[in-house]
DNA sequence: TAGATTGTTAATCGATTAACAATC
DNA sequence: TAGATTGTTAATCGATTAACAATC
């Protein structure tokens, strides 16, 4: 179903954006889209839409655009979006638990069966329905229910030490919210958030859009 | 103090992450780093590094490579680091509470001074030493104490409402964790984390990644 | 001095866009 | 049929890298 040659990371990065779109304008009575339109809500050229859409095939019709249902289902069964993936927090601090209640990504296909935490005090009491186990625990857990993705939510002194034991016990899949650069296997792969990093550029922004008004006001 | 002519995005999405990996360097004690190394830990080459610090008018010393210290503070006066910014979070429910309770954020200037939401169940109640106050309040509120960035926790269904009338009362800058795609004046800088899309990403490398070993295991 | 590494330019690489024939 | 819009190639644009003189 792959079209053979691999698809470049800036491709991969419009995807989600694009699905997340068409889901709204589903949601809307969209029915159909073509490329000038899409391109003006995702701020990409008309081009640039129909060129990233090839590598799904197209999939539209000429005369009129793409069908959004159609397109919604090519770029899902593209991401990976049609399989369900179970996943493990790692670390039940503030922001584990705040995605342990986030039934959003439940919705998507994204199932949160275990959180794990070293800290003796919280251990044992549930969120939701999930009972927060010890981390020395994780590795009997993992043989006994297949995990795909493990999610870091530990702070950024022991985060480290956390992915090395997350890749021992065989987890493939890392979402990482800590602040650590790891460099990991090339059977691995790891998607970090850097939310601080996120909040740089929206200072740097904010400080050189305020510079500049003062010259174009 | 900037070089005139602007930086482009791909050096401005870089410049955190070298700021995290140096701060990370600075507390093991390191002194001085060359281009080779610092590419080494970042993931990207030797002549990146050197072209992207030219952003700030480099300052190497030739044969010995960067001074740790004076890098940090480079990047951080280029991306606005030394200045404190006050936040305000619109939205007091899961993401929200968890960004309130980060202790990180404050510790790098990034300061929250106020909660808000439209549940009457919650309003009143404290999240650390903040109450949490009523999102009628919003306007009230800005024209009392100055706010820099408002943080957009409030479910998908309100998002774009919200993110207007934020604009309204006259807040430049916008930290969005809401699914909506927006639209906002020139005057005005927003900045997307877009979680989801992030996990999409994941789900699609894991997918291919795993493909991909079949055909060189 | 010899060795190392920067600052900077020119060459290369890859991503985006413009253009247009194909076709609904 | 005429109008619209795709699929796709060639041209353009911009970002990265290789190379090396400058210099610590």
């Amino acid at each position: 179903m792959n079209c053979g040659k691999s698809v470049s990371n800036p491709i991969i990065n419009r995807l989600p954006k694009y699905y997340r779109i068409l889901c709204f304008l589903k949601k809307l009575g969209v029915r159909n889209i073509c490329s000038k339109e899409l391109g003006d809500e995702a701020g990409v050229s008309p081009s640039q839409i129909r060129s990233d859409f090839m590598c799904f095939g197209g999939e539209g019709l000429r005369g009129s655009g793409y069908n959004v249902n159609i397109l919604i289902n090519k770029i899902s069964e593209f991401l990976g979006l049609n399989e369900v993936y179970n996943l493990a927090i790692i670390g039940a601090g503030n922001m584990g638990q705040a995605l342990a209640k986030n039934r959003s990504l439940e919705r998507k296909g994204f199932r949160v069966v275990g959180i794990f935490d070293t800290n003796d005090f919280i251990i044992g009491k549930k969120i939701g329905a999930i009972e927060i186990k010890s981390l020395d625990h994780l590795s009997e857990f993992v043989n006994q229910n297949h995990i795909d993705i493990a999610i870091i939510t530990v702070s950024s002194t022991y985060a480290a030490e956390v992915i090395n034991k997350v890749i021992e016990v065989g987890i493939k899949g890392i979402w990482n919210f800590s602040q650590v650069n790891v460099n990991v296997p090339a059977d691995v792969v790891i998607e970090n958030v850097y939310l601080s990093d996120s909040l740089m550029v929206l200072a740097h922004n904010l400080k050189n859009y305020k510079t500049a008004s003062q010259f174009m006001p």
